[in-house]
DNA sequence: GTATCCTATAGACACACATCTATACGTCAA
DNA sequence: TTGACGTATAGATGTGTGTCTATAGGATAC
């Protein structure tokens, strides 16, 4: 399930290390962050309800939606003209165990 | 200790979102990650062992150390004219349970 | 002091990316 | 079918970044 050893456990592979810091790097972003926790906090949340809280435009949240689906941290679901988007908890929960420190083991 | 509640918690700040997208952002390049991982698995690395497992050049390395260091995820302690860095767990534990999903709680 | 060696900085360059405006796509209601 | 509305895509633009070569900084040894 998971993709890899914890990152203190021994030396990233090259090929673990692409993919865990794509998923990374979706969440690298404040803006994006920001999303993602207004989706990941609420359950599910229409795409519609985004744009205003963030302060950016509708194309740029569309955008950083898309990055997020694109690493699997979201999911996307139409509902006649209105796109419900949810966090995925069981990928950040991999991305969260994955940074996991040595004392917590 | 921690900057702000799990991102899944509450809807992040402007402000919480930037502190911690900036530590994400450090972890989010492949070659950074491995970085990482080699001085996280290992305790503690000097400088000049991080070059050549990673087949980047030296200042590409020595300018990785920084980014990390900024953010301070790495310490760095000079004994002589070599460099030894080392993991800082504690800060790694704080992305960790930011990170971490509702399921978990 | 001078040479040697490890590390960091400077500068350059190609590429990625966050954001915008404009527009296309899709779905529902008349 | 046509209009309205929510969403996604296209294209442009300025900024950020990963990498390199060349060089400077700084510590030890002779």
């Amino acid at each position: 399930m998971d993709c890899c050893e914890p990152l203190c456990c021994e030396p990233l592979a090259a090929d673990s290390a692409s993919e865990m810091a794509a998923m990374l790097k979706a969440l690298a972003d404040p803006t994006r962050l920001r999303l993602f926790s207004l989706v990941a906090s609420s359950g599910e949340q229409c795409a519609c309800d985004l744009t205003e809280p963030l302060g950016v435009s509708q194309p740029t949240v569309s955008h950083h939606l898309k990055v997020l689906t694109d690493v699997d941290l979201v999911s996307r679901e139409q509902r006649g003209k209105w796109v419900y988007y949810r966090a995925n908890q069981e990928r950040l929960g991999q991305l969260s165990s994955f940074l996991q420190p040595v004392a917590a083991r």
